[in-house]
DNA sequence: AATGAATGAGAGTTCATTCAT
DNA sequence: TATGAATGAACTCTCATTCAT
């Protein structure tokens, strides 16, 4: 009794200082990669030692598991959240490619404003080719289904509505490396919006 | 026999060695990364010891950009080349724009030819982006320069030729990654294709 | 059973090793100096290996800086500590003079009586003339240091104390060489007395 | 024939590069010690590769005793020989006395003018004090020796002729490493003529 | 919930040296 | 006379992890 009181005293300390772990992890992660990253310096980042991190997630995998798990939380996969909530197949075609491609839109605004999540799937993103990363499966897994919704979104409208979803994924993924590489310095809405105008075949200003 | 008994101590031509050296690194990189890969597995894939690939190249680091400079002559930068080639000033734009797609093209086939150069580059762009990554520099560069360079070449048919050009790297790059991610189990130069076909704003089947 | 079945990972008392470590660690140096000592060699005369030695000290410098802050407490610069107990500035120079080298002479002996740190401080202030080594301006504060207490010891009765100071210092630590280096077949403090008598300008043998 | 005239011609340019190599090899060991120094380090300094220097050495080791066969001849061993010029056993004591030290003045102003060899004496002769040094024996020998010449030339005139050899060797080391401690920073005649003049007990400034 | 102690494995790098050329 | 290639041993140091407390 004395025990549980103690626990749900402690509990939201515990919790903060999980989350501050793994925002700390996050921002390693999205610099270094996996590989670059090591415990020692996260410890040190947290004002812990390494096997106090440990206790808490087991193993360094795991603990890139748990970064991963929370940002899918928050991140573009919101996308798919989004879409689904905005979605309407009984609307016109017209109107669910205009809402699809505000729904993209809405998708990289957010993006822009949380550069370390970006910079975090940048770079696992590429490691994770290899078949050997621990991130691996869950990468290729998010990729399948990101390309297969997006293949059914835009199939109302595109010609060959498998390759416009691959289009729309390479663009998002290789103007974000572009941006970061570049250090933000240019506006990624905007040359986003450029390159969906391409894709959707209108033109970009009338947006 | 006594000949034979002469120990060569494996000095198989010792140019012909420092290639074997620079394959099998390019490709644990093009694996694992720069952070992934590691000198002992390097020496024993190529039957030698630590210090005996150092006594080459001096630094890891130094084996690194070796790795790239050796690839940089044969891989996509022979765009830079391809480009030069082929480009006529005097054509008419129509035509130097099918010739521009036309390179675009091959470069993408001759990739498709080596794909662990492919992979070496997705895999290390994308750890460069972090500044102080040994290759941050190089692909900086790099990337202005590809930018640069395709931004003129689109100028007389694009309208937005900067933003034309992001497009054209982001999606070499973007369907390169899915195409390394989904062990290239799809055709790459045919999604390629379409996707140029778009930026051109023109049907990609009378290609 | 169960209980001595339990490795206890030999863990005898965590500062004891650390004193275990340090004595070593002040032998291997004062053999070899700090060039010549290495990790390896000491892990192995603690029973340890050598992580576990930097563990505790983080760096070879590090360790190297903990040897000296413990020989400082218990070495020679207790010169200091007994100069200043015994220091009576309202006594007749005479006594004063005697009290001095009363004080020198304790000090030679209790040298005599710990042969490894006399070891240590004769080579470690030989290696670190050289600026970069890492305990060079330990060495130098601290004869500076002591040169000035001399100084200020010997004034009411040497004619040069800036001078008197040196002679002295330098005859302490020239003739600790000279003991170490003929594996200490001479009586240090009769020698050293009679090169006191001579700084002082009197009698050796009414001592 | 056509060897042997081609022999001829390159020796001197052998020779020098010789010379060349044993300074270098001097002002390292004089800064870092015998351990402290590479191979490596003074190849780079002497453009030439590490076996190249081995060719003419053979080992490490083999270069050290080259470098104290060459110091020897032209520092303070000449001690040694000036003294012996200079003595004449049927002059009075004092005459003898005055010429003593003022050999020994000769020897330090002569070292004053030499600071590198100061160093390699003083720091090999403190690292030499380890029985597995390979200079201790030579070091051992050559003070034996000095310790030796010194108690027969101040027999005449002092009480303790081998303590006052003692003192007197003491002294000249002791202040040589002040000496080089501090940077040259004092004059070392000076000093050492107060102190000389304190062993022979007379007044310094009539010097 | 977290630590201090320790480990085995491995990191990149330097060492003096050998050997064929 | 000197080099390029290579080695085995050693170097300091970092890695993720374990375990008792």
């Amino acid at each position: 009794m004395a025990i549980a009181a103690r626990r749900v005293r402690n509990r939201p300390d515990g919790n903060k200082r999980r989350e501050h772990i793994l925002d700390e992890a996050q921002r390693i992660i999205g610099e270094r990669g996996y590989h670059g990253f090591g415990l020692q310096e996260l410890a040190e980042r947290c004002g812990m030692t390494r096997p106090g991190l440990l206790h808490h997630f087991g193993t360094k995998d795991g603990l890139l598991i748990e970064v991963l798990r929370r940002a899918e939380a928050s991140h573009e996969d919101a996308v798919i959240k989004l879409l689904g909530y905005r979605h309407d197949p009984s609307a016109p075609p017209d109107e669910q490619r205009e809402r699809f491609f505000a729904t993209l839109r809405i998708i990289v605004e957010r993006n822009v404003a949380q550069p370390e999540l970006v910079r975090l799937q940048v770079i696992l993103q590429a490691e994770a080719i290899n078949q050997t990363h621990p991130a691996h499966h869950y990468f290729q897994a998010r990729e399948a289904a990101k390309l297969e919704l997006m293949t059914a979104y835009v199939a109302p409208f595109a010609a060959h509505p498998g390759s416009a979803a691959r289009q729309i994924v390479a663009l998002m993924n290789g103007l974000e490396a572009q941006w970061l590489r570049e250090e933000m310095r240019f506006d990624l809405p905007t040359e986003f919006d450029r390159a969906m105008a391409m894709v959707a075949c209108r033109d970009p200003d009338r947006h």
